[in-house]
DNA sequence: CATTTTTATGACTTACGGTCATTTTACAAA
DNA sequence: TTTGTAAAATGACCGTAAGTCATAAAAATG
């Protein structure tokens, strides 16, 4: 009597399909402008179809920003240098992150445009923040850097976290949205993230 | 012959009233989801006389987004002391900034959403940004920190204003969109912007 | 006052997200 | 195999809101 296990498999799977399909369309040429119309032809199934996959069009954006999150979660994790002191890891996670932005900005669109959502588990009602994953690690430099003193440790470190995404997220912004302006005022982009972080470091270092 | 001259007049007064009712219906309950025919009520006017006005919705934003940047420009330059070195005018920027967030959410919301936004000059055909006025004043002020010592030099002026503004609406973003998640996480939105500051004020002193 | 030009109008078109009555398919019982 | 029923799928349809345009009103002209 494994139907039902099947089934939940084939549902999870055609949702995984149309998950993979609106990658492939929203990062296409329409954008997130494209519709659940293209979708439902792109799927080659009924739009009222997808509607049984996800409550509305949002949603499956926030899901691919969820995707997102794993992806870069997956990266700080596999970049990230232990024997490395705090402060060097967070010059390190700036290099990924940016990596991150070149390489993938479709879901780096899609990450600072989700970045503020919370998320409530289903299970157990809980309430984060999509890009909480993220925010862990920062943490866990943080932390480190506090313990190995590079670090200075006069700010909460919660505090900390959500000020360095923060001034991340509103550089990433201006490199992803203002690529065609920077170079009006003959700014170059790498400058920019080495200038931020040639800031930021210093500010952090003990008294 | 001063008819031409009247129309001109009354033309621009039309405009102006549009754009003060604007003002008040996206400031208040449905936000900017307020449509145009709420618009077109509001004014008493109809909805296709809006349009002989402005182009779209977008162009009447923009314009309230402007009106912001005045706004904005006006109030650092009358607080901005000249008497202060330059790190003590980024310091006191920062206040205003802040102050300008919780006075007129309404223009800070839509300075976060335009902030962006490339203005061409119909006359000169002149491309700029939107928020080109307040840059000018963040460059001015770095100036006197370089030439008064307060700043450190060895970042591009016009580079550092990119970094400090960016870094900035990063921080502004978070405060006015995360209003009611900073507090899942007992972060303290005054604490945020200090933080900041402690971080980026020591990471701007000379060497 | 007749004629032309400018300004104003709101019914209409278009586009898209989302719904739901109906049909199709998958499975179970007879 | 046939019949009954629950689950899955469908696309015509609905509501909403931006933007258009043929028509009308108002203003200027001579």
């Amino acid at each position: 009597m494994g139907i039902k296990e099947r089934k939940l498999r084939e549902k999870e799977n055609r949702r995984k399909d149309i998950l993979d399909a609106a990658g492939k369309l929203f990062s296409g040429k329409k954008g997130m402008d494209a519709t659940m119309d293209d979708l439902a032809e792109l799927t080659e199934l009924g739009k009222g179809t997808l509607y049984l996959y996800f409550p509305n069009k949002e949603s499956i954006l926030l899901a691919l920003a969820g995707k997102g999150v794993g992806l870069l979660r997956k990266r700080l994790n596999r970049s990230l240098d232990d024997a490395k002191t705090g402060i060097e890891q967070i010059s390190d996670s700036g290099d990924i992150f940016v990596e991150f932005l070149r390489d993938k900005p479709f879901y780096s669109q899609l990450l600072l445009k989700y970045e503020q959502t919370v998320i409530t588990d289903e299970e157990t009602g809980e309430r984060s923040l999509l890009v909480e994953p993220v925010l862990e690690i920062l943490k866990d430099i943080l932390k480190k850097g506090k313990s190995d003193g590079t670090l200075r440790d006069d700010i909460d470190t919660y505090e900390l976290v959500t000020i360095l995404w923060s001034q991340l997220l509103g550089i990433l912004n201006t490199l992803s949205v203002r690529k065609d302006i920077l170079h009006i005022y003959n700014i170059d982009e790498e400058w920019i993230v080495k200038g931020h972080y040639r800031v930021i470091l210093r500010g952090l270092m003990p008294a």
